[in-house]
DNA sequence: AGCTTTTTGGTACTTTAGTATGAGCAGTCC
DNA sequence: GGACTGCTCATACTAAAGTACCAAAAAGCT
């Protein structure tokens, strides 16, 4: 991919400079022109370019999650929370030690979860969730 | 791999036409210079942008596997068929059955996992693992 | 062939996960 | 104020998951 990139970058910079030295530029009769273009346009390419990897470098964490998915679902905001500890990989005492609640707790909110995500481990819940985007995949 | 060189080609066509327009317009006498900057700004941006669409729709699928960093930790191919499995949702009991051995293989196989990744649980085997790439992460 | 690793399987046991059911409490919606 | 929803917690139970230890084929290597 990058090769690729990089000879097709290599032949646009060669063919910029075949109309500079070669007839074409003569029978247009304006050298300055092209050289302006072909900056102008090298910089916004680069711009685009630089906005793709800004967006790649934020979009894994952030990756869309599907809200509305959420919702129709019927997962609750508690439930919502627990769903994502447990794709962290904590227990269900681990997770109540963090949200300050105890073990019983989880258990029904994880109970609660499986049935609404029509799982039938906790393991394929994540799968399922990370499958329709309503927690990140990593 | 196609499809960039179709978007360098593209990009190249573009290129041709543009000197082809700024050619006519320079002939043709006055024409708004600020109206082709910006014409040819919007497209290049516009294919900067599309080189990122297309960047991030193939490389989550594609998220190159660390095989490396498998063999690192020791884990053979028969635990590393059953990571995957697991990472699918499935029990020991339907893992088993789906590898045609028993569900006491299995645990044996998930317990070694559970060691060479260093994690209590197999939820949190599995997010190890997506962390560290060796099993795709959807 | 001899050695090592992998894969397989078992028993016995502890721990965690998940189900079913009930119940109290706070906030929201007519 | 009653109905409803979400969050909390508990008990009692069943079902998986995981540990520890052992052992024997099967496959790879030298």
């Amino acid at each position: 991919m990058k090769k690729t990139v990089f000879v097709f970058s290599a032949l646009i910079v060669s063919l910029l400079l075949l109309f500079q030295l070669g007839e074409y530029s003569f029978l247009s009769g304006s050298t300055s022109f092209e050289i302006i273009i072909s900056i102008i346009a090298l910089i916004f390419l680069g711009i685009g370019l630089y906005i793709n990897k800004r967006k790649n470098q934020l979009q894994p964490s952030t990756a869309s999650i599907n809200y509305q998915k959420i919702k129709v679902l019927g997962i609750s905001d508690r439930e919502y929370e627990v769903l994502l500890e447990i794709a962290q990989g904590l227990s269900n005492k681990e997770i109540g030690d963090k949200l300050h609640v105890s073990e019983s707790t989880i258990k029904t909110h994880v109970s609660n979860l499986l049935v609404k995500l029509d799982a039938k481990r906790r393991t394929q819940a994540v799968q399922i969730a990370k499958e329709l985007s309503i927690i990140p995949s990593k």
